[in-house]
DNA sequence: CTGAAAGCGCTAACAA
DNA sequence: TTGTTAGCGCTTTCAG
């Protein structure tokens, strides 16, 4: 597997004829050398093929250059845009990147940020079901930043719902509809609540019912259980706590010969892949997802750095926008 | 950020009243101490809230606990499965995984296991985009395991694309297709080699002219390109390097006006998300991708223990099959 | 600017 | 079974 014997700063040290700690030098903190020195030392590390080894430097000195982020669940495209931008992100700054995910577990995310504690820098928790209390808590013992969750004192990234979901509620409320269920997702999700309280509030100003019904697991399978409670409900237009929902409510309204948008409507969050093909193609709230694992990232970095420690801000809130497509129509009259 | 002093087998030793070493044993080899002595260590770092630095085993030990694997493109929904295979069995065996992106590029590839080396215990290449001999001089120096690509005296764990491919032109043939055309994915990809060689053979021997366009970028964007080459080549039956390539191509002929399958029938590869309810529903090879992810890790964790190292089999095969859904149908005539 | 020396927290011989 | 003793490879005072 491994060689038997890596060329270590001592190797290059003798080769070099200088100190070991010399080397260090040339390598971390290059403006403390000697510029010839430095070049010369860089030679013959070049030369001999030494590799700096990040475990040694991080037991040394505390800072790995290691990020993590926790992921409720992979299989989920919503968090594919977040994870490509927070990969991004770290990547461009020569920052190790690990992804581990929760299974929406509370138990889980905390469990995961005890082990990887001493390995990383910091954490980014993507939608993360902890309570604030505990979030609070381990945030006082670790380096964190939210995506897509707020918790009061914290650095985070989010994608807001609020304004969204009022957009929501006035394309149906154009469209002629007067009332809605909002199919939602699971109860530790913050989002689910957010995006909850502002179509409940655009309602009434609209002068529309709003009506919650769930948990439903936000993936395809929950569809058809929320789309039979839709149903039952009466309400002409359903919002679905994300585009995975959202799917397999259509794919049951299609078996149950129950016709999108002209008997009901159907609205999802995220945009993921697929929403644009699906039958009838999806309405749904977009946001620049990417762009909120990158600020998360970004946050993460910023605290390390020495300067503009407090000064930077904290949180981040990015815009969403609704995309109409085909799956909201007229109110049935 | 981190807590100011974290607390060590040497305040742990101190409390218990025993050497360091009794302690580190009590952790990492239970059944070296004394079963009392061990209760009394473990009750005490227990109240001390004591957590072993993994940094610090593994700079001493040379064991990280950790693996990497390398993904071209995570924004392909048919990695999701591979990925998730491997995070689950990395993570049951309590192994820290690490997951990293190398853009369809070698370059990147190599350097991301110059990079990692240190800090993992191998590395899981997914559809590898570097030669063989790169790989193999790597393998010397690293612990490698593929998943989707074979390279002589590696282990590896693939979806045999061969037999699925006579399927997909078994298929063809009974529909009464006389010719297919092969829209090949990155030409460094050995999976598009794997499948054209299949497709060619198969064909062949079914009496059908076959021939292969491409590259085209293995993304729903290439397909507007690969539809309009496909249509040029006067082919019957279109067999797309991957299903995003194939949705791609969907769309790029209902723009056209081009009826599938009446006109032209399409197949796809990997039975992504998604592949179900496009228009029409995609036939495609289906595989067990999770699966491959989880016996890449297997391999790799075997390689590490002591015992049946070469014993084991190095190279797993698992079979694919064909869905056949609504994209392919009777040849025109 | 450079070198010597003391660890970071843990494991692994080797003794006892 | 347990303790002693060296380090793993690097960073970081502290002198020079």
């Amino acid at each position: 597997m491994s060689s038997p014997k890596r060329t270590t700063i001592y190797d290059v040290a003798r080769e070099a004829g200088v100190a070991a700690s010399t080397v260090s030098r040339a390598f971390s903190n290059p403006r403390r050398v000697n510029a010839t020195t430095r070049e010369h030392v860089l030679e013959i590390a070049e030369r001999l093929g030494y590799r700096p080894n990040p475990l040694a430097t991080a037991l040394q000195s505390g800072r790995t250059a290691t990020i993590a982020m926790l992921v409720p669940d992979i299989t989920n495209p919503h968090f594919f845009g977040t994870i490509h931008g927070a990969e991004r992100r770290a990547s461009a700054a020569g920052i190790t990147f690990i992804l581990s995910y929760t299974e929406e577990s509370a138990d889980n995310e905390r469990s995961q940020i005890e082990r990887l504690a001493r390995s990383v820098d910091g954490f980014v928790l993507a939608a993360s079901r902890m309570s604030d209390g505990t979030t609070v808590e381990l945030a006082r013992e670790h380096n964190l930043v939210l995506v897509n969750r707020e918790v009061e004192g914290l650095p985070s990234a989010v994608v807001d719902n609020g304004p969204g979901s009022w957009q929501i509620v006035e394309h149906l409320a154009s469209l002629g509809h007067r009332s809605l269920v909002y199919l939602s997702g699971p109860h530790q999700s913050w989002l689910a609540g957010e995006r909850w309280r502002a179509l409940r509030a655009g309602a009434e100003q609209r002068g529309m019912t709003a009506a919650r019904l769930g948990p439903f697991p936000p993936r395809v399978v929950g569809g058809g259980a929320a789309a039979d409670a839709a149903l039952v409900s009466g309400a002409t237009a359903v919002v679905a706590h994300n585009d995975l929902l959202a799917i397999g409510i259509l794919r049951r309204f299609a078996e149950r010969g129950v016709r999108v948008p002209q008997e009901i409507s159907v609205v999802g969050y995220d945009d993921i892949f697929g929403a644009d093909f699906c039958v009838p193609a999806l309405t749904t709230l977009a946001g620049p997802h990417e762009e909120a694992g990158r600020a998360a990232v970004e946050l993460l970095l910023r605290r390390g750095s020495p300067s503009a420690a407090e000064t930077a801000p904290r949180r981040v809130t990015l815009s969403s926008h609704l995309v109409i497509r085909d799956s909201t129509g007229p109110a049935p009259r």
